[in-house]
RNA sequence: GCGCCUGUAGCUCAGGGGAUAGAGCACCGGAUUCCUAAUCCGGGUGCCGCAGGUUCAAUUCCUGCCAGGCGCACCA
């Protein structure tokens, strides 16, 4: 807690002769709770103070002995540390007031001061299915764009939809050799799927299609009336479907800039790169050479005058910068882009752009089966929606097991199956890969979102016994707790808002993810040894304070992470 | 060949310049006259990939190597 380190820092700064802020930065927390709740190490003031380490805590320790704070109690040295430990009651009073005022804005801030943040994800290929690649950008960067927004920045997603390409040659040779209209409207993102592995089985035969698909592909750029119209077609079904995706797991975008959104301004940023002489022809095509920033070339028109990928995204990057003006621009894209990135960067650097600086790629690893990696080509992949279905049916058939009782299965279910999808790819460090496993996506015990969603429904379950009467903020109350997991869990309450900013920080909604594994751990061990209801009047009123802030913290936290809270499960 | 990422317990993974390296799963054993047992408690495991280097201190930072993944001009 921000208050209790400030605290600290104060009392500290003179005796060490530093700035405070610079003992902020020193103080750290200690691995172990008998030592404290948090360390200032002696280290770094052993050459200054031409004495060892424990002698300068020591020193400390006793110039601090017999004195306290409002929030800390003891100052103690350990080794070469000195350690401070909190004042419980007073502590705990501050923790649960402030999530108790804040409520559900508990944990945001506001530094980002109204600044915008454009954040590119979920960006499916058009008339590819939704995979459950897919979810991985889909998800984390909706995780990212509400974490941003909680701390006060405005957040603008944008849907880059792949949507343009050699891909649509593709498509359109494929259907006009084997499509059937019919079988299109029945299913059309199936059956375009189907075409286009298709397209890939016939190619090893005849790679002429190839060269078929390029010239459709030229053919769409130049606007030739039966290509555009096959295009919009293809694109207006697929929209269709992914409506339906995203409306389930509450994924909304402010913008569905796709790639073709920015074709008209292809030729003014192609301009653009060559007013800046950083572009060159080589073998008919137009490249830029990054040689000398130890990069590979980049190309921005192909010899037959198609454009491609890099050039679209040069041009999204410079709109997106004269539309919005970002602070930051986030790309949640695969790893496997991170070269294309640099790439994309760097000439935007080279034309001179300082905002380039401000483009992140947020990168991922993939989602693989164990034998290798999935291909929408080769046809191995696996549907998102069969994964949310399974999941959802999965915990239908728990709750039947466990609640038979419950009112409301189906939202329930809902919620906890989509929510440990979710979770899956939230919890781990993005960058790397997954294993997909029918076992783990359906398995939900452990450090899943479950356990901490269960959590969840049974502190609202306590508050709901209570009734009204029994809940309210009371001064006195707040600072009785004392016990062992009564001061654990209010110390890890306090975590929430140095969580959501690291999370933000560092683009890793994992931090999140594992901080609310901590908070419900906690929660249910003090469930397990403190009961509420059954309690003395004060104790019990102190109590449901407590788990009524971690329920705010709980919730608020699987909030940012797109997943449900559910009041009963 | 070059570049980027990853390598921690049987498995899946956290952590991270410093105080005894942690969880979950799996396995074994315990807890429910009491707020949902989707829970809790106990039981044991680690050359933190290998080798050097920087440092008072390295599992953490740097370099090299090994293993796996990904990428490297007309795909996105």
């Amino acid at each position: 807690m921000q208050k209790l380190r400030e605290e600290i820092g104060k009392v500290l700064a003179p005796l060490v002769e530093m700035e405070t802020s610079q003992v902020l930065e020193l103080l750290e927390v200690p691995p172990e709770p008998e030592y404290g709740d948090l360390a200032f190490p002696c280290f770094t003031l052993a050459k200054k103070m031409k004495k060892p380490p424990p002698a300068i805590a020591a020193e400390l320790g006793d110039k601090l002995s017999g004195q306290k704070g409002w929030l800390w109690e003891k100052a103690e040295p350990r080794g070469p540390y000195l350690n401070f430990y909190i004042a419980p009651k007073n502590y705990s009073f501050e923790v649960l007031k402030k999530v108790w005022e804040e409520e559900e804005q508990y944990g945001h801030t506001n530094i980002g001061n109204g600044q915008n943040v454009t954040i590119d994800y979920s960006s499916p290929n058009i008339a590819k299915p939704f995979g459950v690649g897919h979810i991985r950008s889909t998800v984390i960067g909706h995780s990212l764009y509400l974490i941003y927004r909680a701390l006060g920045y405005s957040s603008i997603g944008i849907n880059h939809l792949g949507d343009w390409g050699t891909q649509f040659g593709k498509l359109i040779v494929a259907f006009k050799h084997w499509g059937e209209e019919g079988k299109l409207q029945e299913d059309p993102v199936d059956y375009l799927y189907r075409l286009y592995v298709q397209f890939h089985q016939e190619v090893e035969e005849s790679p002429e299609l190839d060269d078929e698909a390029r010239s459709w592909f030229k053919r769409l750029e130049s606007g030739d009336q039966e290509a555009v119209s096959y295009w919009e077609h293809f694109k207006k079904l697929s929209l269709e479907a992914y409506a339906s995706i995203y409306s389930r797991l509450g994924i909304e975008f402010e913008y569905y800039h796709g790639e073709s959104h920015y074709n008209q301004m292809l030729d003014r940023v192609i301009n653009l790169v060559q007013e800046q002489g950083i572009t060159k022809e080589s073998e008919g095509a137009l490249i830029v050479d990054l040689e000398p920033y130890d990069l590979p070339l980049v190309m921005l028109r192909k010899k037959d005058g198609a454009t491609l990928y890099i050039t679209r995204d040069l041009a999204a990057a410079i709109y997106r910068k004269e539309t919005f003006d970002f602070a930051r621009s986030l790309y949640v894209v695969g790893a496997e882009q991170t070269l294309h990135f640099q790439q994309l960067f760097k000439v935007l650097e080279l034309l001179g752009f300082e905002w380039a600086s401000n483009c992140v790629h947020v990168p991922f690893g993939m989602i693989r089966f164990k034998e290798g990696r999935m291909s929408t080509r080769a046809g191995k992949i696996i549907l998102l929606e069969e994964v949310l279905d399974r999941a959802v049916e999965m915990a239908r058939e728990i709750i039947e097991e466990k609640n038979p009782d419950l009112e409301d299965k189906v939202s329930a279910a809902e919620a906890v199956g989509l929510g440990a999808v979710r979770f899956g790819d939230l919890s781990n460090d993005r960058v790397k890969n997954i294993e997909f496993d029918w076992e783990k996506v359906l398995d939900f015990s452990g450090e899943t979102a479950a356990y901490i969603q269960y959590a969840h429904a049974r502190i609202c379950s306590i508050i709901r016994k209570a009734g009204p009467d029994l809940f309210a903020w009371d001064d006195n109350a707040a600072s009785l707790l004392e016990k062992e997991e009564e001061i654990t869990l209010v110390k890890t309450l306090a975590q929430l808002p140095e969580k959501v900013f690291d999370s933000a920080e560092s683009y890793k909604p994992s931090i999140l993810a594992r901080y609310l594994i901590d908070v419900a751990r906690e929660f249910n061990r003090f469930y397990h040894n403190c009961p509420v209801l059954s309690s003395e009047p004060e104790t019990q009123q102190a109590r449901l304070l407590l788990i009524n802030a971690t329920r705010q913290v709980l919730a608020n936290g699987l909030g940012l992470l797109g997943i449900v809270a559910p009041e009963e499960m």
